[in-house]
Parts: C-alpha cells; sequence; structure tokens
DNA sequence: GCCGTTTTCGGCCCGACTGTTTTCAGTCG
C-alpha cells in the first residue's frame, strides 16, 4: 500500500468510528495519522520495516501496528472488523456535504436510510424535515447538494482527465499499427472538469485497437468505453492525410466547430493533413484549442487580435502559500527553497487567520511571531523575497478577522470566505465588498466559493465585485486548487475585461502542490487574460506597488 | 488512540456558523 492508500484507509476506519459512535479522540487520532502518513516524506513502508512508525508524533503502538499489517498484507482487520458493523452504504452517505457521521446515523436509526438512493427518495417524499434534529432547511440544503453531485455525475477533474489522457494514449501508442495518438476534446480545450477523455488514434487497424476494449459502443461517431472507475474513453480514428481536420473536430467545441463549418459552407470540414492546414483554408491562422469555444475567437482571429498567450513559466512568484504555522504541511523555509527552485523571484506566505480555528490559524502574537521568522529567512534568501501576508478570514458579517493596525503590518493581504455560505445574494455580495474596501486588502481569494462536484459557490454579485475590484485596486483570483479553479473562464474574462487585476495562485499547502499554476493559466487562456493583466507575472516591485497604491488612494499609512 | 521535565490516567476536542432548539448539537474548514 501506497502512503496516499495507508492514509485513505485510516481515515475510513474515523469515518467508521463516528458513524458507530465511538470515542471522538479516537477517530481523531486515525484522522491526525492519516495526515501524517500523507505529508511525511519517506514511504510508510520504510519506516515500518525499520520499526520507525512510532517515532512519527501522533502515531503509536496501535496506528503502528495498523499500519503494518496494512503494507504488509494490504489490508486492514480494524476496518474490516468496523465495516462488518457499519451498514453498507453509510460511509458513502457521509461524502455528501451537509451530513456528517452523527446525522447519517440519526438518519440510519429513524428512516433506515443507508444509501444515497434513499436519502434522495427521503427529500422528495419529504420525510426528511420531520426527522429529530432535522428542519425544513437542513432537508432542503441536503436536497440542493444531491442535485449537485447528482449533476456532477462520473465528471473528472482537469487535473485528474490530463495525466489519465496522457496514459491511455501511450498506452495505445505501443498497439500495432498505432502511428499517432493524440488528446482531444475538452481535455484539450482545457475545460475546468470534462465528462469523458477523447483520444484521436492514427492507424491502419482501428479494430486491433478496439479489440482491447471489447465494451466499447458507437455514440456521436465515437467508440466510447465506459472505464472500471466510471470515466469515459471516447475514441476516434483517422487517416494521416486528414488527421488535422478530424483533430479539430474531435477536439470541439460544437459550437466553434458550427462556426467553421458555417465558414467552410459546408457541414463537412475540408480533410486536411494539419490543424493549421484546414484554418489556413478557412482563412483563418491556428486556434488555440482553448479558445475554441465560439466566444468571438473567430472575429478575433481574422482581425488578428487573439490574446497574448498565458503560461505558467511567465508567473514570477506564488501569492498565497501556506506553512506549518497554519494548515500548511512544509516550513515557510521549505517553501521558500521550492519557490527559488522554479525560478520564482518571490512569494507570500499567507497562512490563515485566527477565525479559521481548525486550520490552526493565526492569533496576533505569532502572526508578528512569523513575522519575526520571514525577515530572517529574507536575510539568508537574498535576492529571493519573502512577502509577510495573511489569508484573512471574511466573517460572517463581513469584517476581517484582524484589525487595520495589525494587516497595516502585512506586506500582502489575502481576503477570503470560509464559511456562512449559506448568506443571501446581498448580504454575501456587501460581505465581500466590505472587504474590498478595506485599504489593506489586496486580493479575494477563490472568490465564489466553488468545489467542483461538490458545492456550487455562493449567491454573489459578481458584476458589482468586479466593479469595486477595479475600482479600489483590489486583485481578483484563480484559485489553481485542482477541484476550485475559481474564478472560472467566463467570470475572469468579465473582470479582465473591467480591469480588474488577476492573480494566479496555487494556494500551495506542500511545495507539490506550486505546479498547480499550470491549471490557473489555462483557465487565464479560457478567459483571454493575457499576461500584462497578471499581477504575478510582474516584478516584486510591481507588487509592492500594487499595495502602496490602494494604501495611498484610500489615504491609509 | 496518543501523549506526558506538572500526569501511565485523564486530558485531548479550534472557533464560527447554522438550524434546531429553548441552551446546544452538528458540520465545516
Amino acid at each position: 500500500m501506497t502512503n496516499r492508500e495507508v492514509a485513505d484507509t485510516l481515515v475510513r476506519i474515523a469515518d467508521a468510528l463516528e458513524i458507530l459512535g465511538e470515542s471522538p479522540f479516537r477517530a481523531n487520532a486515525y484522522r491526525n495519522g492519516a495526515r501524517k502518513v500523507e505529508q511525511m516524506e519517506t514511504a510508510v513502508s520504510v519506516l515500518h520495516a525499520e520499526n520507525r512508525l512510532t517515532s512519527v508524533p501522533g502515531i503509536g503502538s496501535g496506528l503502528a501496528e495498523a499500519i503494518g499489517q496494512m503494507v504488509t498484507t494490504g489490508r486492514s482487520d480494524t476496518l474490516e472488523q468496523l465495516l462488518a458493523t457499519v451498514p453498507p452504504g453509510l460511509m458513502d452517505l457521509i461524502s455528501v456535504p451537509g451530513l456528517g457521521p452523527k446525522r447519517a446515523r440519526t438518519l440510519y436509526q429513524t428512516l433506515g436510510i443507508s444509501t444515497i438512493g434513499q436519502l434522495e427518495e427521503a427529500v422528495r417524499s419529504d420525510r426528511l424535515a420531520a426527522v429529530p434534529g432535522f428542519g425544513e432547511k437542513t432537508a432542503q440544503s441536503i436536497g440542493q447538494r444531491l442535485a449537485t453531485l447528482e449533476r456532477w455525475g462520473s465528471r473528472l477533474l482537469l487535473a485528474d482527465a490530463w495525466p489519465r489522457a496522457e496514459a491511455l494514449a501511450e498506452q495505445i501508442r505501443k498497439e500495432p499499427g498505432v502511428t499517432r495518438v493524440e488528446v482531444a476534446g475538452s481535455v484539450r480545450r482545457f475545460q475546468d472538469s470534462v465528462g469523458n477523455i477523447n483520444l484521436l488514434v492514427e492507424t491502419n487497424d482501428p479494430a486491433g485497437v478496439l479489440c482491447k476494449f471489447p465494451a466499447a459502443s458507437d455514440v456521436d461517431g465515437f467508440k466510447e468505453i465506459r472505464m472500471n472507475d466510471g470515466s469515459v474513453l471516447r475514441l476516434s480514428f483517422a487517416e494521416p492525410s486528414s488527421f488535422g481536420t478530424s483533430w479539430v473536430t474531435s477536439t470541439g467545441s460544437p459550437a466553434h466547430l458550427a462556426r467553421l463549418c458555417q465558414i467552410a459552407g459546408s457541414p463537412e470540414l475540408p480533410a486536411c493533413d494539419t490543424e493549421e492546414a484546414l484554418y489556413a483554408q478557412l482563412s483563418l491562422p491556428w486556434i488555440p484549442p482553448e479558445l475554441r469555444e465560439d466566444r468571438g475567437e473567430i472575429e478575433a482571429a481574422l482581425a488578428g487580435r487573439l490574446p497574448d498567450p498565458l503560461s505558467a513559466e511567465l508567473i514570477r512568484g506564488e501569492l498565497h502559500m501556506h506553512s506549518r504555522y497554519s494548515d500548511g504541511s512544509a516550513t515557510i523555509e521549505e517553501m521558500a527553497k521550492a519557490c527559488i527552485e522554479r525560478g520564482y523571484e518571490y512569494m507570500a506566505v499567507t497562512d490563515h487567520s485566527i477565525g479559521l480555528g481548525v486550520a490552526n490559524g493565526l492569533s496576533i502574537e505569532r502572526l508578528r511571531e512569523q513575522a519575526g521568522e520571514v525577515r530572517r529567512l529574507n536575510a539568508e534568501l537574498a535576492p529571493f523575497v519573502i512577502l509577510h501576508g495573511n489569508e484573512v478570514n471574511i466573517r460572517a458579517d463581513g469584517s476581517l478577522d484582524y484589525p487595520d493596525e495589525v494587516l497595516a503590518e502585512l506586506d500582502w493581504v489575502i481576503a477570503s470566505v470560509h464559511g456562512a455560505f449559506g448568506k443571501s445574494r446581498d448580504e454575501q455580495t456587501s460581505r465581500i465588498l466590505s472587504a474590498i474596501a478595506n485599504p489593506y486588502v489586496n486580493l479575494i481569494a477563490h472568490p465564489t466559493g466553488r468545489i467542483l462536484g461538490r458545492r456550487d459557490g455562493y449567491d454573489l454579485n459578481l458584476d458589482i465585485i468586479i466593479d469595486q475590484a477595479a475600482h479600489t485596486g483590489t486583485s481578483l483570483e484563480i484559485n489553481c486548487g485542482p477541484d476550485r479553479l475559481d474564478l472560472d473562464d467566463t467570470s475572469v474574462r468579465k473582470a479582465a475585461e473591467a480591469d480588474v487585476t488577476i492573480c494566479i495562485n496555487a494556494d500551495a499547502h506542500h511545495p507539490d502542490h506550486l505546479p498547480w499554476v499550470a491549471l490557473g493559466t489555462s483557465v487565464a487562456r479560457r478567459g483571454w487574460v493575457g499576461p500584462n493583466q497578471v499581477l504575478n507575472t510582474g516584478s516584486l516591485d510591481a507588487v509592492r506597488e500594487f499595495v502602496s497604491a490602494k494604501r495611498r488612494n484610500a489615504g491609509a499609512r
């Protein structure tokens, strides 16, 4: 078992303990152990072999034994015994946001609900609100969240779909007769989530390839295969002489293709060996896949005004990251060195503020202590510069977690919403507006709060937010967390058109998260955002001036 | 289940927010 698998197993044990109503401390011990296993550099199997598991703080003899069994046998008696007691299905039920172990247990005991299907039925038939501890609002919000999950279905995050597409392409390239395989479809267009993985295969023996996928069926001119994990693979086949045209048609989008056909004056596009040749035949320059949405790219291409391409290589610093001071799993120094290795010139360490208790948010004292460490590291790591920042929680009433005097001490201030998602559109909007109005707030992080596949963004009047962000000199984020990608492509386009400065941040909790920035730059490209509209493609001086300008304009210090 | 130069037993368990309550349990990050 890998560390990841061990950690997942420990979390399942913790979930089961909570559902069974065992001591929350015991469950917490397993959860804590899972976190440790996930964060450790060494493989747990190595630590086990060397008898060093208990040297990890939080892992005692009990967890060490359980982990030992997992890495040697791939099984866990602890988990299996618990699963024999927990009604099947209940473990999945707690994946519904708003349903924790306690409520799941209540639902099982009162209504006998143990599956998501039964839960949906209970919501539909209005039986949920009558359960003690539940009510109208709870039932309603659970219903909404079920609908979100259902809408998501078997979609994949872009970050998961890309490597899977590449791996499948690599596998098919090895088949006899196959001369070329390319990723197509919405993955190639960098959509933030995708319904299926499209691959275009050049081969003289399609039947030979399809042998490997016996369950393939014909759908919309593709060979469609439902994979074991529920994801959907779509294969199409091409001849060398028309590969370019096939690549364009298998990449889409349908709306873009419709425009191309319109220009061609035919429902069939001319057969060309390369994409460039096809676009040239239609008197167009090659259009990057991520722009192929019929959102003005044809007109812009004709006018020679496609946006300048933005790439992850142009990012010069990370302005949203966490360290061990709050919920990150690396030290500031480790994060800084990882940034230096990526060729960054600066970073801002932005741990959570006091209101996020479980993320170990910083008290004012700890924030100041951190300032000292940042100073020391800056002396050591120059010319690389660490800005001392914070991700300050926007409270339900719109106030911030620290007073202005404290914010004034920081080099860079992020404000963001982490709770009270259910407020009305007006309340939510004015809450964020009051953060924007603060002269020390430089960035609103993950502005809509959506979690892909799990939670819709809160209700928000984004137009007003964008207007005020532009007006006050506050930047808006493309958060590159694979399940956030927030702002999304269309919102970020609106923001950039309104002259809002955009920040593209990995929100890194570990050095391994820094490369996520490439997901954000793909969102930016889909949003027509050019390099000069992004703050962290600029120099450190430009970032500092951005901060000073807002304070000056607000008449602050 | 983990931990201990205050404890080998008895703590641990943040803090905000919501909705359901009539003073608090459950969930989330």
